[in-house]
DNA sequence: TAACTATGGTTGCATATGCAACTAATGGAT
DNA sequence: ATCCATTAGTTGCATATGCAACCATAGTTA
């Protein structure tokens, strides 16, 4: 009795679903970008969305923008400059900052990806109504919103 | 405007808000442990945890609970076993099978994360009725299988 | 001007992960 | 008994990630 008392049940817990979730979305995508011979990992679409939104960004910026440390992003970068999807330039008047920049096919295989992005959002929201996902949202931002507040009196 | 028309809108869909609330959770953990000086990752806390369940299990019966590739948990397991945690026993009957088990001082840093995982659910579900609870559960698993059926047509 | 500080980016070391190819062992079928 | 297929686990190669230490540049302060 007391040992099952001790156990706690994560399964009835909202964490590891929201864990599975996310990977069998990622695993979907991958499966999806492959099926359409796209050379390209998720992270590497994202940086390339916020790329065709926002040309020109530095590393900071898009390290930022995507919630990843610098370093990896510098590592993400790296990889996408040798397939030639973005090239960097160094910022004119301070030479320690990158700009970094879509190139023709960066923009090209980013324009492959969009119908595959939809998809995959269409079949995360199938059953949903506009205001379940706005309600959705709202709850993942609050449960954010608490684990901040709460690693700060860690 | 057909630029702006074939912009998708990530912020709006669930996608980013579910990434982003794994991610602060993990972190949450994983700078949970840390205060408390125990040397242990999320992944080799839900292993322990597998094994504080159900003692003996083989590699790929663990790997199936966590989702993971029998490589994955391999080596996680490589880790787990060179700090003490785990052991390892070859199966009398049938030579090619590890049965895994909890050391003493696996358990102990198990019970030790017990409360720190607790917390981290009550955060999680700080705002939240059971029901609603209950009903995120539900839908996450729809989305779940939502997936699984359009990869079958990928 | 020299010294100190802050910033952008890189690199070493570490974690976790998956796929594909591999080894070893098992078990069945001929 | 031998060959074949299956299964459990390992390993090579690749991805992505973060922290901490580092380098180079810039900006500020004495």
């Amino acid at each position: 009795m007391q040992e099952l008392d001790l156990e706690i049940d994560l399964e009835k817990s909202l964490g590891p679903w929201l864990g599975k979730t996310i990977k069998i979305t990622d695993y979907y995508l991958h499966e999806a970008f492959q099926q359409h011979g796209l050379d390209i990992s998720k992270e590497q679409m994202i940086v390339l969305g916020k790329l065709n939104k926002n040309d020109g960004l530095n590393q900071n910026e898009i390290a930022d923008l995507i919630w990843r440390d610098k370093s990896s992003l510098a590592r993400l970068l790296a990889k996408m400059e040798r397939k030639g999807y973005i090239i960097k330039r160094q910022h004119e008047q301070d030479r320690r900052v990158n700009l970094v920049y879509l190139t023709e096919s960066g923009r090209e295989i980013f324009r492959k990806t969009r119908p595959i992005i939809q998809k995959a959002i269409n079949i995360l929201e199938m059953d949903l109504s506009k205001s379940e996902i706005k309600r959705m949202i709202e709850i993942l931002k609050r449960i954010q919103d608490n684990f901040t507040k709460e690693l700060k009196t860690l």
